[in-house]
DNA sequence: TCAAAATACTGAGTATACTCATAAATGATA
DNA sequence: TATCATTTATGAGTATACTCAGTATTTTGA
């Protein structure tokens, strides 16, 4: 997981590392004695022994810290999650434990979870964009894994392409988690939410001659189709 | 669609909401002349004829301006997309057409979507956050509505809950704007990625006795097992 | 009609995120 | 080693988003 530094790497190279060291470990430090609110960049420059304007040289804005900071944090849930992941079990637990386990780490912050979440697609440093590239690729893989061996089980469908899958569940993760720490829902709404919206895309949408067997938990909400829409499931927003 | 003012309206509900309208104005304006970055909420306040405490207490944080001034501009994009939808077509036409136009109008200003798709989910005032609702309220309905029309066409399974698709659907969308606009792929990517992802949403992954017939563009990468991740579509991230 | 309570407005003041001109350090070249 | 070119660091200075204590306005209700 872990890349090594695999080229020349000069004097200049090795103390630009340790100063952008410092100042992650010197930021995380601060965001967990005092939140990121009332952490300045001052303090963090002042924590790292750097200059003021240093922390800007990695940071092209303060929110880039948080993904300096988290990046790596959120990875490595990302990979717990997916080794202790039920294998024996179907795709779909497998997928809910997965989304749990990092659901269940931004729990424990909920604020941070929402400035980190609002920030992820929007980093402005460079650095930290390619941080975020390697992040989310390492999720989409973890999720195309699972998917392949859910292919290689039979269960699913083995001429789509589980990279595209990956993403798509992901988004829907991530669509719903938004609603949640956004404060638009419950925890509890985002879990049922999850598994529903899930299952619709494991299922798909298509009508079929036979359709595989089916838990029949999905209300039949049918009306006229009058109304102009019909909420069958409770609408969140 | 607009909700009317249905109860008594004192005089001071009448100021309030007079001088918002004001606000609004003059953020619309400044955004449109000078852009969101380069104008100060001073200018908004002073355009407006407002003090400038008063701003913050329409939008909560300057982002916030952002969802006073566009949201009722991204509805309107969203309600005209679905009343120009192709009909006739099935399902899949009418989604790409439906997202196209309001990909379209990000694209006329990538600058102001990429702040406004980024503060969407986060409103800080409860104004603004139920602003937010509503918008997502009505495009899921859009969304949903489709949906129960292909159901009725016999296109969909008629078990399945429209807004639950809809939200899946819109889910997917974002994810990849985000991607486009967050900078990390080009517009002719994520349009081809929209088609892909919206598809297997539709179709699902699941392994059928008799897959229904589909256009065979679908890359068959299949390779060893062994590769941690296949790389079938070439991954953005 | 008048207090009193409730709500909304205001703008001077403040904290701080970020800029930028300058300096320092390093690497390259000879 | 001396010279130049490039990259990196720095921190004083600035612009401005946001706060908050005080004031104005409206509503209530007796």
């Amino acid at each position: 997981m872990a890349r090594e530094t695999q080229a020349p790497v000069g004097r200049r190279e090795r103390a630009k590392r340790e100063k952008r060291k410092r100042i992650v470990a010197a930021a995380r430090a601060l965001f967990a004695e005092k939140g990121f609110d009332a952490t300045t960049t001052q303090e963090v420059a002042e924590r790292a022994d750097v200059g003021a304007g240093t922390v800007f040289r990695y940071a092209k804005v303060k929110d880039d810290l948080l993904i300096l900071v988290f990046r790596e944090e959120m990875g490595e849930v990302a990979d717990t999650a997916y080794e202790t992941r039920p294998s024996a079990k179907s795709l779909l637990p497998q997928l809910l434990h997965f989304f749990d386990a990092m659901a269940s780490h931004h729990a424990k912050d909920e604020n941070t979870a929402r400035l980190l979440l609002r920030h992820l697609g929007f980093a402005a440093n460079e650095a930290c964009r390619a941080e975020v590239g390697e992040l989310m690729h390492g999720i989409y893989s973890h999720l195309a894994d699972m998917v392949s061996e859910a292919q290689a089980r039979g269960e699913l469908d083995p001429r789509m392409a589980p990279y595209t899958l990956g993403r798509n569940l992901f988004s829907i993760y991530y669509g719903l988690m938004i609603e949640w720490i956004g404060g638009y829902t419950t925890r509890k709404q985002y879990e049922r939410a999850l598994k529903a919206s899930l299952s619709l895309q494991l299922d798909g949408a298509r009508a079929h001659q036979s359709k595989p067997p089916r838990k029949k938990s999905e209300k039949t909400t049918r009306s006229g189709r009058k109304e102009k829409c019909q909420l069958a499931q409770e609408p969140s927003f």
